[in-house]
DNA sequence: CCCGGAACCTGAAGGC
DNA sequence: TGCCTTCAGGTTCCGG
């Protein structure tokens, strides 16, 4: 599942190779992830386009193009990003070539993924909330999103329109890093515990990145090979499994119709 | 406005 | 062994 730590590590891995070039091909083996217009119009507005730059918000990957297009592409669950991939890679749903004989695969198992192509990128991410690793997402911020909600507070950090890029893995990190349980009021929080989190908001989403991801379900590095975060996860999808500070069993819980995981004494209710 | 639940998809895993 | 059901979760949409 790409989130935040994945989507960057994805758009590290791509800069180099596509920056500067230009498209000379698109092949469409699935038309459901093109967005908004028909695939025609989308390969026509991307062969010939310069690729000026890689880049990313919440868990979208941009791609700037000239004559100010924006490939912008959402991975959701299963999506994966190869480049110049040695085998035949299984659920190819487009292929994209540039200029240099280097292409670009892009797979999707459960087709959830979707892609855009637009002038302006407000079009697509307007309604996003700030990026949490961003100087503007401050612990101020942070108490104005979960002061006036009574929703559990996990579900806070999932709402991109709040805060974006926390999925459902790194919000479970960062709670039980925080030593919140997962289903507390989001405005019960008490500002020592917002700072707390704030912190391990932060923490968990770097860690990520530094490991280049976590590769719990079907994500992969653009060359093929995995990321090593969910090594270090502590509670996500470690159900049963000891704590590693109280060796307490992991528990499993549902919120907001998402498998949570949790330390039951590290985190416990209030 | 706020919140919860269904839908979208399909391979993997578990039950019988 | 094999069929059937359930599960996984990012986002959008709908209803209360």
């Amino acid at each position: 599942m790409p989130e935040l730590p994945e989507v960057e590590t994805i758009k590290n891995a791509l800069k180099p190779h596509l920056t500067g070039r230009t498209i000379t091909g698109v092949r469409v083996f699935d038309t459901r992830p093109v967005q908004s217009v028909h695939v025609d119009e989308f390969c026509c507005r991307l062969i010939g386009r310069k690729i000026l730059g890689l880049d990313r918000r919440g868990k979208y990957l941009m791609i700037q193009l000239s004559g100010g297009e924006n490939l912008v592409i959402h991975l959701r669950m299963t999506g994966a990003l190869l480049w110049n991939p040695v085998e035949a890679e299984p659920f190819t749903r487009m292929e994209f070539f540039v200029d240099n004989g280097g292409r670009m695969v892009y797979t999707d198992v459960r087709r959830f993924g979707t892609m855009y192509i637009v002038q302006d990128t407000k079009d697509i991410l307007g309604k996003l909330g700030t990026e949490p690793l961003n100087a503007q997402f401050t612990p101020q911020y942070l108490t104005q999103l979960l002061k006036s909600r009574e929703t559990p507070v996990k579900s806070v950090l999932l709402n991109q329109e709040l805060i974006a890029g926390i999925g459902n893995m790194y919000a479970d990190e960062a709670l039980f890093h925080a030593k919140i349980h997962p289903l507390r009021p989001a405005c019960s929080l008490t500002q020592a515990e917002i700072t707390t989190l704030h912190k391990s908001i932060r923490h968990v989403l770097n860690k990520g990145i530094s490991k280049l991801g976590a590769s719990i379900r079907n994500y992969r590095h653009p060359d093929g090979g995995q990321g090593s975060a969910h090594k270090e996860f502590a509670v996500a999808h470690r159900e049963n499994e000891p704590c590693p500070i109280c060796k307490t069993p992991v528990e499993r819980i549902v919120v907001g119709q998402r498998g949570t995981y949790f330390c039951p004494k590290c985190q416990a209710a209030k």
